[in-house]
DNA sequence: CCTATAATAT
DNA sequence: TATATTATAG
């Protein structure tokens, strides 16, 4: 790991692919072979596993144990689509789906479960040389994000250099606003006036979190370590011109909250398996210390290279050195049961259980202020700017992360997004990861209400759509919507903006709004899976194993995919998708 | 700063 | 209508 990891923490080492730990999973035994073969020659760690359901049990043991999974799409036990999702949502990875099938739809139902790339079989050295990429670029965005939070932002440049930026991916995912890029948001103005400065005002005009500001949230808090914050100093690390402090604590009470709700779900659990911690520290105080703090005061840079300043993982690693090894996979909850379950079926009786936070991306409301794209744009964009003018530079869309307590934890170690636990608390004090609850608790649904840019393309307006999707549930029958990407997604499970797109267009329920435009961003995108899904198609990118190289064929691929997708198909179809998603 | 509660939004 | 999110009061 080690190697692994400073291979991906300095991209310049020219050990950098080499040591990617590549979790293969296919029922054909001979693709097995020969996939391990290929992989290893590439230098990759490989592990292979001929069952789905293996597969997930080897990710949740040793959760910072792989960079990326490359999964066949037909498998008895599980469907592949199901393991991409779950994995995405567990443990954040990179996929790699491959079939023999290159049909269309499959590829994009793929893509759409977030899959990075859709590789067809016979799969060649070329295509398994830059899988790193993926992994890479995820890496990337994360570092972007945390970025924010620090000053250093050479790294960020650095890497830049390698790789477009979200903006690329995004846009062409949307489909939208391909050659402007931004669209402009025209109407922070209207908005803005209104409500900030006068009092005369009655209210104030209601934040809506987006997954964007509750990330930048979630970094400070993280930054400061939970118990430490108050909205005060959230409020500062945030740098949101026009959040007032108000709006934090309001927010800051809702995450507690949630966090503690969250985990109340995993004492039960935990008690049912029999194990029962002591948890049942009443839940405000649990909330409290709920993940954070552990995580949270590390933020050194000497992890630079990596980490890009987020303390994340701390925690692990105090109480269990081996974090590598899984410790923290949590056996109660019985990542099999559930797991396996039907997504679907826990969606529907989920979709609007309670857990989630919710978090939107766009906006149609004229007077709600939606910070999301704060970050995104360009300072000249920033909407409230008047209050501040402040605009962080920094603020970069990525992706959405996820929610709260994952969020962009970059393991220190190795450099692959671990989730981090809310619970650390508990786990020092027990160590015993068992206690634990299973990530995938963690994984919490969000409902992500995005705005697309109201492509002008259709001349429809953007509207918002939702769609909300089960993750799993680790233990019990819980269940949680993983998240409504209606837009998009999440991180990688989430949908291709394609689809969010049409869905928009066709849920346009506020269509009046056509003017919004403004933004959006373009950003949510998974930035691992649109280009990738292009590449197939374009192989000459492959070779490259130079991360340096990277750019240019993403580049590439982005204009091809404008290109392809400038003329969305039709958008009729994609709604359905969309809401069905995830589901399957 | 935190909690409780009202006001809104979905 | 029931719930969830956010604003406000205490």
């Amino acid at each position: 790991m080690d190697s692994y990891s400073n291979g991906f923490s300095s991209p310049r080492a020219e050990a950098f692919p080499a040591g990617l730990r590549v979790l293969v999973v296919d029922d054909d035994p001979t693709w097995l072979k020969i996939l391990e073969k290929m992989l290893k020659k590439c230098s990759y760690e490989v592990t292979t596993c001929c069952l789905a359901r293996e597969a997930l049990d080897l990710l949740r043991e040793r959760k910072d144990g792989f960079d990326i999974v490359i999964s066949d799409v037909n498998m008895p036990d599980m469907d592949g689509f199901k393991l991409l999702e779950h994995v995405g949502l567990e443990m954040d990875l990179p996929v790699i789906m491959m079939s023999v099938d290159g049909e269309t739809s499959r590829v994009m139902k793929g893509v759409q479960h977030g899959a990075c790339d859709y590789l067809l079989k016979p799969i060649r050295m070329k295509e398994l040389k830059n899988i790193w990429q993926h992994v890479f670029r995820k890496k990337i965005h994360e570092v972007r994000d945390i970025e924010g939070l620090e000053s250093g932002i050479e790294e960020f440049q650095m890497m830049r250099n390698g790789i477009s930026d979200q903006s690329d991916d995004g846009f062409s995912f949307c489909g939208g606003d391909l050659n402007s890029g931004r669209k402009r948001k025209d109407f922070d103005n209207k908005h803005d006036d209104k409500n900030f400065g006068d009092p005369s005002a009655g209210k104030r005009t209601r934040v809506v979190w987006t997954v964007d500001l509750h990330q930048k949230f979630v970094k400070a808090v993280n930054y400061m370590g939970f118990d430490k914050v108050g909205p005060k100093k959230i409020l500062e690390l945030m740098n949101v011109p026009w959040l007032t402090r108000e709006n934090v604590a309001s927010h800051l009470q809702k995450y507690r909250l949630y966090l503690s709700r969250l985990q109340k779900d995993n004492d039960l659990k935990a008690s049912h398996g029999g194990i029962k911690q002591s948890t049942d520290a009443t839940s405000r105080d649990q909330a409290g210390n709920l993940g954070f703090k552990n995580s949270i005061n590390i933020k050194h840079n000497d992890v630079a290279n990596t980490n890009f300043g987020i303390p994340k993982n701390t925690v692990i690693q105090n109480s269990n050195p081996k974090s590598h090894d899984g410790v923290v996979s949590s056996p109660d909850l019985g990542p099999k049961g559930p797991l396996v379950s039907d997504a679907h079926e826990i969606q529907k009786a989920t979709s609007s259980s309670g857990v989630g936070l919710h978090y939107s991306f766009g906006t149609p409301d004229l007077d709600t202020k939606y910070t999301t794209f704060s970050s995104a744009l360009p300072p000249q964009f920033s909407w409230n700017r008047e209050h501040k003018p402040q605009i962080d530079p920094n603020n970069v869309f990525n992706h959405l992360s996820l929610p709260d307590l994952d969020q962009v934890q970059v393991n220190q170690k190795t450099f692959l997004p671990s989730y981090p636990t809310p619970f650390n608390k508990e786990r020092d004090k027990l160590t015993h990861i068992k206690a634990m609850p299973p990530r995938a608790t963690e994984c919490i649904s969000l409902n992500i209400r995005q705005q697309m840019p109201g492509e002008n393309t259709f001349g429809l307006n953007p509207v918002q759509s939702e769609c909300s999707t089960t993750a799993f549930n680790p233990s019990e029958s819980i269940t949680r919507t993983a998240w409504s990407s209606k837009d998009q997604v999440l991180d990688h499970i989430s949908v291709s903006d394609l689809d969010s797109f049409n869905g928009n267009l066709i849920l346009g329920k506020n269509s009046a709004l056509t003017s919004l435009n403004e933004n959006f961003p373009p950003c949510l995108l998974p930035e691992d899976c649109s280009p990738t899904y292009f590449e197939m198609q374009n192989s000459d990118f492959s070779d490259s194993n130079n991360p340096g190289l990277l750019l240019e064929p993403s580049m590439y691929l982005y204009d091809s995919l404008k290109f392809d997708y400038e003329y969305p198909c039709d958008p009729i179809e994609y709604p359905v998708m969309d809401q069905g998603l995830f589901i399957a």
